[in-house]
DNA sequence: GACAATTATGGTTAATTATGGTTAAGGTTA
DNA sequence: TAACCTTAACCATAATTAACCATAATTGTC
């Protein structure tokens, strides 16, 4: 989960702003004035920061400076209604990584904003691969190889159960926890739905007699191996 | 590649320029006096000056008028912050064969300087590029290269899906946002639409195992390379 | 505490629904 | 007209829901 630092003024905007960004898994910190910002900024570490420029007081140029002059490298979005020239020279000048104009829908946003986090963290690909008996499973590609030769396709929901399970093997992985982690929530059918993908991945580890799904009645599973 | 030598005594406005040059895939000769333009013209080879007018010494009419003496072909972009019409006719005087006033946005000073190359070479240069796997896009001519060899000519649309692909590759793109960004709303038909998209596309990038458009069923794609 | 009766939970398989894949036929526009 | 985009028709598969079965956990009774 990132934390993003926003800074806006309107509360209606804002609003629907800090929602969506719940909603796509940030923890955010509204500010409604550069100075409060600038005292978030000091008091927690921030992934990202989004800046409207157009805020009464310091505005989000001004504290663009100061946050960059802090943190040579965290990435800053400008939100502004201006659309010319110079101010978007002027928010580069101000430490600025990406601009975004008014109006702009949220899905605009969002792409945004990811896009500054992978540049920031280094667009490394890394094959995610984790290898539990003689299985190993490769996260990015959906793939299950048993001695490094490809037995399965998975699907995606197959694929997060089983991540989950190997990142906790030998460890008990709670059912509810699983439920809320798949599927953002523990509803009966849910439940129900689990238990079949639960079998699908048994048929598919089945050939590994040292790799097994446990299950503890009235608790969740456990991946031994 | 194009390489270009600007002419910008003020370092803040300069790095700015310089930056988005080089993003542009620019090779940027940043001269900060007249004099030193001069110099570094002789020293080297350019396919175009960006001179602003306004530098402290001998300044941007001046040294176009040296530099179209020895070069009569070469593209001369001026900035400058006067607007007066009596600027203008002095500059194209003095030999340049475009205008930019300040403040202006970046996107138009490429817009400018891409048209002058065109006019005079024939051809564009910016050219955004976009590398994954063994291919690389253009975004500005259209092409899919592979191993720096054209193989496909790609349409409007399946630029603009592949390059928000590769813009967040090994990211999931929600299908949702990717139609909203290609077509403004998520209907039905757009939806199925996309599909034969992602068909093309997958068939253009067939050549190269380590590079795939995984599906997230009910999610988005990811491309993986 | 032993035991069956009951209940809760999960297993298994199949049916249903939603979503995406594929190919080709219409439209549109330069 | 050719290139491109959109729509359509049909197919394939994933995800969900349903129905029924099995067993562990709990409860009640002696």
């Amino acid at each position: 989960m990132h934390k993003i630092l926003y800074l806006e003024d309107e509360p209606f905007l804002g609003q629907v702003v800090v929602d969506a960004l719940v909603d796509n898994n940030f923890k955010v910190t509204w500010a409604k004035s550069g100075d409060q910002a600038l005292k978030n900024f000091d008091k927690d570490t921030f992934d990202i920061c989004l800046l409207d420029v157009m805020v009464p007081g310091k505005d989000g140029h001004a504290v663009a400076k100061d946050i960059r002059r802090k943190n040579a490298a965290i990435p800053i979005v400008f939100i502004t209604a201006k659309s010319q020239g110079s101010d978007v020279v002027e928010g580069f000048e101000a430490g600025g990584t990406e601009y975004i104009k008014k109006p702009f829908s949220l899905d605009e946003l969002m792409a945004r904003i990811n896009n500054q986090l992978r540049l920031s963290t280094g667009r490394v690909s890394t094959d995610e691969e984790m290898s539990f008996g003689k299985f190993t499973i490769n996260i990015q590609r959906l793939r299950l190889m048993e001695d490094g030769v490809e037995t399965h396709k998975l699907t995606h929901r197959e694929c997060e159960i089983l991540k989950r399970l190997v990142e906790s093997s030998n460890d008990t992985v709670e059912r509810k926890n699983l439920l809320n982690e798949v599927w953002g929530d523990d509803s009966y059918y849910n439940s129900r739905n689990l238990d079949v993908y639960i079998k699908k991945l048994r048929n598919y580890l089945a050939s590994d007699d040292s790799v097994e799904i446990i299950t503890l009645k009235g608790l969740g599973y456990k991946l031994v191996c």
